[in-house]
DNA sequence: TTTTTTCTGTAGCGGCCACTAGGGAAATCG
DNA sequence: CGATTTCCCTAGTGGCCGCTACAGAAAAAA
């Protein structure tokens, strides 16, 4: 389903399930994931409005026409990213909380992965969910960014009941508290890093932050 | 000095220290304070490049030309609206770091005076230097409210290694990771009332994150 | 080769941006 | 009263915005 994103959208090019025949006209003269990549640091860097279509044509060294042909307009280029970002560079978290054993150990695992992320070198620093639309007059965008923000802290929530259900957790944690707290240090994590936070500044935050979190199933009160 | 923000701009209306005589040509047909205030609210619900000039005439009910008077350009009034927000609302860290008797107290004030700020009924939501400008494209826009959050930063780190000396807090805490941590979970406290987080949960999110604070002079090693 | 299909560059669309010139209205001063 | 000072409204500036029509170039298919 959905493949109106592939490189050519002309609906009889692609018979079945064959090894992709080559489209029929000119082929496209760039490379649609570099270009896409390109797109992806720009948002990144600047957000969603103060990037615009001639900042993403010169960044990605096409023409405009080429743009729209190739991504449709700058909001579903921007979806796009936002789609990709998540895969790539957004999911550390999701990935601490499905292979990790408990909710503490993921926890500690994202907020350590979250130092290093958002400070890499050589890319913009932060989350892009989470700054890239901040002051967006853009409705849309703006709720659609809320909306992934809100699932990120709901599934950690959900682990947290988990962990509570086992016993790997004390059975009067709040989780939803928890979740929500864990939330706004990422948040404020990529917020600091965005104003020039080290990856050590960073990691020492977290460290603070991770020993809130009982340990094994001694009840808090 | 500076007395060029006043409503009258002629130099030689006031008379040294005199009651403010009245200025010689036509008044103001409109209250400063009153546009100003309008003004705040617009930036602060919507950013400084999403809230454009005819906006801002249109909120504070005035024309253009009487913005551009009163207020000098778009940057000039968004500067002042910063300066009028942390003194009204952006400075309840500031106040409990002078009036409460130690770090910890200030911290747990301030983190329950934010959930109570960031939610007020009838205003916008979370922080404005925190989100007015996050993605600006204007880099002086940028740079001015990224000093005023390290400067917060800073303020409460000294703060912190004068409890530190007193023996108020333990002599290993590592003063600016611990201010960092405040910072972050301030920031992400703003950003989850952004994403219509309620009062309650953010007072059960800051009383999991002033839990790390240690207690009087016990060592944390 | 001719035909067909698609991409690419130029050039430009209407619309909003921040901002300003200039004339007339309104209020105070002498 | 007249003179002076200041404000407010209308209208418009050039510039950038996202986006597109059109024509020609380029490559595959026949």
């Amino acid at each position: 389903m959905s493949s109106d994103e592939g490189t050519g959208r002309s609906g009889a090019a692609r018979t079945g399930a064959g090894p992709a025949r080559r489209p029929r006209g000119r082929p496209r003269s760039f490379d649609r994931e570099t270009a896409l990549e390109k797109a992806l640091l720009a948002f990144w860097e600047h957000g969603y409005e103060a990037t615009s279509v001639s900042d993403l044509t010169r960044v990605m060294d096409i023409g405009v026409p080429s743009l729209y042909a190739a991504f449709g307009d700058k909001r579903s280029l921007f979806d796009e990213v936002v789609r990709v970002y998540g895969v790539r560079y957004g999911s550390f978290t999701d990935r601490a909380l499905a292979e990790e054993p408990t909710a503490r150990a993921a926890v500690e695992r994202a907020l350590r992965e979250a130092a290093a992320v958002y400070t890499e070198p050589g890319r913009p620093h932060g989350c892009l969910v989470l700054h890239a639309a901040a002051n967006c007059s853009n409705p849309e965008v703006r709720q659609s960014l809320r909306e992934r923000r809100r699932a990120d802290i709901a599934a950690l929530e959900r682990r947290i009941r988990d962990d509570v259900a086992t016993g790997a957790l004390p059975a009067d944690t709040d989780a939803g508290a928890l979740a929500r707290y864990t939330g706004a240090v990422i948040q404020g994590m990529s917020q600091q890093a965005r104003d020039g936070a080290s990856r050590e500044e960073l990691e020492s935050l977290a460290e603070i932050a991770v020993s809130v979190w009982p340990r094994a199933g001694t009840p808090t009160g």
